[in-house]
RNA sequence: GGUCCGGUAGCUCAGUUGGAUAGAGCAUCAGCCUUCUAAGCUGAGGGUCAUUGGUUCGAAUCCAAUCCGGAUCACCA
């Protein structure tokens, strides 16, 4: 248990005894003490006031009497100001932590709660190279499914591939007008970006098409629907639908070249998926669902035989399902593949990473799926995620302001060697140790740039930042953990430090002087990180884990400089300090791995 | 226009179910490498928490109105 929660504990066994009134936690809002004030816990009293009749300092005074008489090895001291209760946690308290609940504090892990989550993320489409967006997306997607994992749920990471429509055949007609055969060998680019030079050739043209149209005459409307290279791409859709050999072969190909790029792209920034869905096999999902949403009276039929829902009581508007022409609009193929996610794996919640532009989208989405009687339809979750924008504004593809994923990763990676190289503290690798490093680095820092904001909020990119590697940065987190062993290593080969394998004695007998400032505050926000990983779940939200261990990180930079390791007072020192050193160490490697970063062992 | 989201230091962001003098990082300025990694540490300056009103012992936090910014409201996906 949480010394916040033994201490609520412990208040509500108190306070019955002393003003025979019952309590529950809720009572008791307990905070970490200001620093100016003495003590490590406290408790608010304004809130028990009202129902106890007496002021706060009197209230206080009777529970931190209570307190320490009665717990006391919990807590030692108290003192009262302006209805503040602040408590003074044992030493040994903190020492028996660090004996006996080492591992529980390392890894905050929870046993498996018999759930069953589906986490949707990254969901590309098949005409265009990754960019920053997706890279924000990806990051949270595989994240949470780590937190949830450590919360104790079973997690089945999922993916939904837009490999079919019309914008597909956007670039099939660019490549077979204008490629002249070029493959992505033959120019030497990598697949999706050679698929998605063609995506924006064919915008080239049909703008170009469309401005030639209204000079002769043309409505606007009419112009984008007769440009001629628009015309041909309808009629591939077409052609594509009917399975037309020669454009579903084009069609396979270019998707070859765009998977081939995405793979090396995955790989590069450690996105992997449990379960892949395309859309050309979903796409026909839910027709037979709007038929039994005709028959439970969910849906309707309009006059010209178009299927509608109506969402007006809802406070939205009402909803095509089908077109008149009776294929399935989008909406429909979603709700198709809601159902089989459930039916494929029996899933409690089904979580879905997309950017807050599908609030609307999604809100009917579950709404539907509701009121078709859909099981657990209630625990469908949008988790909406804001824009990435830039400091000049928002990206746009029109412009060419968008940040290709690609291009930042290198960016990302060869900033870091040339800072690596400027401090020149590890000539000792060979090639490959150096290549691994400046990964490590560069994709941390990047992970770390976009996970630690609330993913809810629009966020900015500023490039100058993101390569920053000093402050509330990933490499400042690798950094600290590489400082730690380095430490470690140095203890494990040194005999004067008695502990010959490494690793500090696992039990620290009742500490002969008390624990210094710095090595409470450390121990006291160590002990924080099982509750940190709780509150990320809840929330679904990295931002939570990356704080907290930027926090943490800092403690122990703070307390690293204070106090020397190898030279402490006393041995009992010295293996207190190894302990809380190798305790840090393994928190920052078990958050930041729920972060999906990775660390060095040096650096 | 309807709905939803946001507005905190020059910039980027934290800020728990309302709690003590609103915190970090970057940037600026001043210090700290003979001792376990200076990608570090210590300190300083920097705030009308968009505005106004309300709720109460207490409001950045809750409520209302207003201002500003964004998203969305397709027989597109």
């Amino acid at each position: 248990m949480s010394i916040v929660k033994s201490l609520q504990q412990c208040a509500i066994e108190s306070l019955p005894a002393l003003f025979d009134q019952s309590f529950t936690e809720k009572d008791f809002q307990v905070n970490q003490t200001k620093p100016e004030f003495e003590g490590d816990y406290t408790v608010v009293m304004f809130s028990l006031v009202k129902s106890l009749k007496l002021s706060p300092d009197a209230i206080g005074n009777q529970l931190g009497e209570h307190l320490t008489k009665n717990y006391p090895h919990l807590f030692t001291k108290f003192n009262i100001i302006k209805g503040f209760l602040n408590l003074t946690v044992a030493d040994d308290y903190w020492m028996e932590l660090l004996n006996k609940n080492y591992n529980d504090i390392c890894y905050g892990k929870k046993e498996m709660n018999g759930k069953k989550v589906m986490v949707e993320y990254s969901s590309p489409n098949t005409n265009k190279p990754l960019h920053l967006g997706h890279l924000r997306n990806n990051f949270l997607g595989w994240s949470v499914a780590e937190i949830l994992k450590a919360n104790g749920y079973e997690v089945i990471k999922s993916c939904i591939v837009n490999d079919r429509g019309i914008h597909i055949c956007k670039s099939m007609i660019a490549w077979q007008l204008f490629a002249n055969g070029a493959t992505p060998e033959s120019t030497k680019t990598k697949g999706d970006h050679f698929v998605g030079e063609y995506y924006v050739k064919f915008n080239d043209v049909y703008k170009k098409e469309t401005e030639e149209l209204i000079a002769s005459g043309k409505t606007k409307d009419e112009a984008e629907k007769e440009a001629p290279v628009m015309k041909a791409t309808q009629q591939m859709l077409l052609d594509w639908e009917n399975g037309k050999p020669e454009v579903m072969e084009l069609w396979k190909k270019m998707n070859g070249w765009v998977y081939a790029g995405f793979d090396v792209t995955y790989k590069r920034i450690g996105s992997d998926f449990d379960k892949v869905y395309y859309e050309s096999n979903t796409y026909l999902l839910g027709k037979d669902i709007v038929q039994q949403g005709m028959e439970k009276k969910v849906f309707y039929r309009k006059d010209d035989s178009s299927i509608w829902i109506d969402l007006t009581a809802e406070g939205l508007d009402e909803k095509i399902v089908q077109r008149r022409d009776g294929t399935a609009v989008y909406i429909t193929q979603d709700i198709g593949l809601a159902l089989q996610k459930y039916e494929q794996y029996n899933i409690d919640k089904s979580i879905y990473v997309i950017g807050n532009e599908q609030n609307y989208h999604m809100k009917v989405l579950q709404l539907i799926c509701q009121k078709l009687g859909m099981p657990n339809a209630e625990n469908i979750f949008h988790l909406s995620y804001g824009m990435v924008e830039l400091t000049t504004g928002k990206m746009k593809s029109r412009e060419g302001t968008v940040v290709d994923a690609d291009d930042l990763v290198d960016e990302m990676i060869a900033t870091s060697k040339q800072h690596t190289e400027e401090l020149g503290k590890v000539k000792d690798f060979n090639e490959e140790e150096l290549k691994e490093l400046y990964d490590t680095i560069g994709i941390g820092a990047m992970k770390f740039y976009l996970l630690r904001v609330d993913p809810k909020k629009t966020m900015v990119f500023n490039p100058e930042e993101s390569i920053d590697f000093h402050g509330f940065t990933g490499p400042f987190v690798q950094y600290t953990y590489a400082r730690i062993q380095s430490i470690l290593r140095k203890a494990a080969g040194n005999e004067q430090w008695a502990v010959g394998n490494g690793q500090p004695a696992m039990t620290i007998d009742s500490m002969t002087n008390d624990l210094l400032k710095l090595e409470k505050e450390l121990i006291i926000t160590a002990e924080q990180y099982p509750a940190a990983i709780e509150q990320a779940c809840i929330e679904l939200n990295p931002s939570v884990i990356a704080n907290y261990i930027f926090h943490l990180a800092k403690t122990f930079n703070s307390f690293y400089t204070e106090h020397s390791i190898a030279n402490a007072e006393t041995e009992e020192k010295r293996q207190l300090r190894l302990k809380l050193s190798l305790l840090t160490a393994n928190i920052i490697k078990s958050g930041m791995h729920l972060l999906g970063i990775v660390l060095p062992e040096r650096m």
